[in-house]
RNA sequence: GGGCCAUUAGCUCAGUAGGUAGAGCACCUGACUUUUAAUCAGGGUGUCCCAGGUUCGAAUCCUGGAUGGCUCACCA
């Protein structure tokens, strides 16, 4: 006997004596195979033509309401709920007996005939009930639920079964998921997978996981973004690709981080950054069409109006518009940092130019931004892997869209010069020196890959959990993950 | 990592000045053959997060720690 078991308390043990009950009754309490006839759902919508039919059913049982010698419980399948009638003298004795005996939480399959009650309630008039599942422990109360938010993420099982609205959220972010691989599919593009532990961490700026494979004795490290393998694939000669999955990324964690989290990348040869901007804006209004069946959404007490088009406005222009202060007549790091300083801010030591531009953004205009708008016009020091600007090659061809003071696309024209990536890296290795850990490695393979020539192309990343809080209203990244990354208990 | 807050029965929560812990639901016993937060009668089931300290005495005060939430920093 474990010490969990001898630590058991009253409440598990009176189950346990009722299980050992039933196997001496010979009843299996944990069932097998269950042919379902209906779902709850289905029995309640469809009543009219139900009504006096026998149907069998599958759930677990959450509530029960006793009367001497007849009893209702309510049974919880996918679908929802519904009303179960047992009545000794129909049911017979022995059967009227193993309700009295039943648990709340434990699964059935039942089998009887619908009908209302006095009261109106739609009910199965249960004749014969089978065993599926035994449980061993109470659930959270009927009425309040579940609360407590650690262990909810901790037993996201209880927080399924006790608050239904959390299995809404779960559904749509589902159904979002399926809408942008139709959206995809169906514009050509080709899902692929790509390596997940990789030798060198590319395509963003963050810090890795590291893990060791022992048979090659090596150093892995468990990918910050898709971006650099998804490329090389433009390389091989797939013109649209995408992929939806997972990134781990070493950072704190927050309402709006988890270390594991998931991303959709696309690449599109022969595209650019405005072709881009196009598809973004065509695409998650679809989606927030299809899923919610409108274009707008409310989140944070506020309704965000997805239906396009969006606005599109320069990163130099919105620091001009919300600062008053016009960068494009500022030159050099120096001059931008006392126009950054006027502005009050503090500015790290070697920042330059580009770096101080994106604070300024970040600061004074990030959180202005309501309604999904698209800023471009990235500094090239902060977008190692984005194709210069024509006309300003100080400046990129890369945007982001905001909403809801949030980033939720990335999205450039793809830097595919392999000497000015090789340049670029080389910036970053030197950033790296310098000990900033988040900066790019060297990844010689893939500029071997751009030397064979990768078309020009444009590429996006959406964080799809971020998309999904703002699609369903969720404050919390943790609400939108079924089982965020947690301290293990004790 | 910093700041603030929380942790009491299976769940949701009270808790006096520091005096040895309580309610609702759940659970157990009994009554009740159409109830639905069923009702009625009876029963409290506890490592008051952990470890020290102060005190005659700590759920309560002090120190340290754990876990979680919010927030700032950093990022997507």
């Amino acid at each position: 006997m474990s010490e969990q078991e001898l630590n058991i308390n009253e409440l598990k043990k009176v189950r346990m004596d009722k299980l050992a009950e039933l196997r001496e009754a010979g009843i299996e309490p944990y069932g097998g195979r269950f042919e379902r006839s209906s779902t709850a759902q289905i029995v309640k919508d469809k009543f009219a033509e139900m009504e006096g039919r026998t149907v069998k059913l599958a759930g677990r049982i959450v509530a029960k309401r006793r009367h001497g010698k007849a009893g209702f419980a309510d049974l919880q399948d996918f679908s929802g709920n519904i009303q179960l009638y047992f009545r000794k003298n129909d049911i017979g004795e022995a059967k009227y007996e193993l309700f009295k005996r039943l648990d709340i939480g434990d699964i059935l399959g039942i089998e009887g005939q619908v009908f209302r009650t006095n009261k109106g309630e739609i009910s199965v008039h249960v004749a014969d009930l089978v065993y599926l599942s035994k449980s061993l422990l109470p659930l959270p109360e009927k009425w309040h639920g579940l609360k407590d938010v650690e262990l909810r993420y901790r037993q996201r099982y209880v927080d399924l079964m006790v608050n239904p609205e959390v299995k809404q959220v779960f559904i749509k972010r589902s159904k979002i998921i399926k809408e942008i691989r139709n959206y995809l599919d169906s514009k050509g593009f080709l899902e692929v997978e790509t390596p997940m532990m990789q030798p060198i961490p590319g395509g963003a700026a963050a810090r890795p996981f590291i893990t060791h494979h022992n048979a090659l004795d090596m150093d892995l490290y468990l990918r910050i973004a898709p971006e650099l393998y998804l490329k090389r694939l433009l390389v091989g000669g797939f013109e649209k690709v995408y992929e939806i999955n997972r990134s781990f990324r070493n950072e704190g964690i927050s309402t709006r981080h988890n270390p594991e989290f998931t991303m959709l990348e696309l690449y599109q040869a022969y595209a650019d950054f405005e072709v881009m901007m196009d598809l973004a804006e065509d695409l998650v209004s679809t989606v927030v069409q299809r899923v919610n069946g409108t274009m707008t959404v409310e989140f944070e007490g506020r309704k965000i109006d997805f239906s396009p088009p969006w606005k599109r406005v320069s990163m130099l222009e919105a620091v001009k518009e919300y600062t008053g202060v016009d960068f494009n007549l500022i030159k050099g790091g120096e001059e931008a940092r006392r126009a950054a300083e006027n502005l009050g801010l503090e500015i790290k030591g070697n920042a330059s130019w580009g770096e101080i531009i994106n604070e300024v953004f970040e600061e004074f205009v990030e959180d202005k931004l309501i309604d999904p708008t698209f800023i471009y016009g990235f500094p090239v020091e902060i977008s190692p892997l984005a194709k210069r600007n024509a006309e300003n090659p100080e400046l990129t061809d890369r945007f982001e869209v905001i909403a809801v003071q949030r980033e939720i696309a990335n999205a450039f024209s793809e830097l595919n010069d392999p000497i000015d990536q090789r340049e670029r890296f080389l910036k970053q290795v030197e950033k790296r020196n310098m000990g900033d850990a988040e900066a790019h490695m060297m990844d010689e393979d893939y500029i071997n890959a751009l030397e064979y020539g990768m078309p020009s192309a444009g590429g996006m990343g959406i964080g799809i959990d971020r998309l999904v809080m703002i699609i369903t209203g969720s404050p919390s990244i943790r609400d939108v993950i079924l089982f965020p990354t947690m301290r293990p208990r004790e």
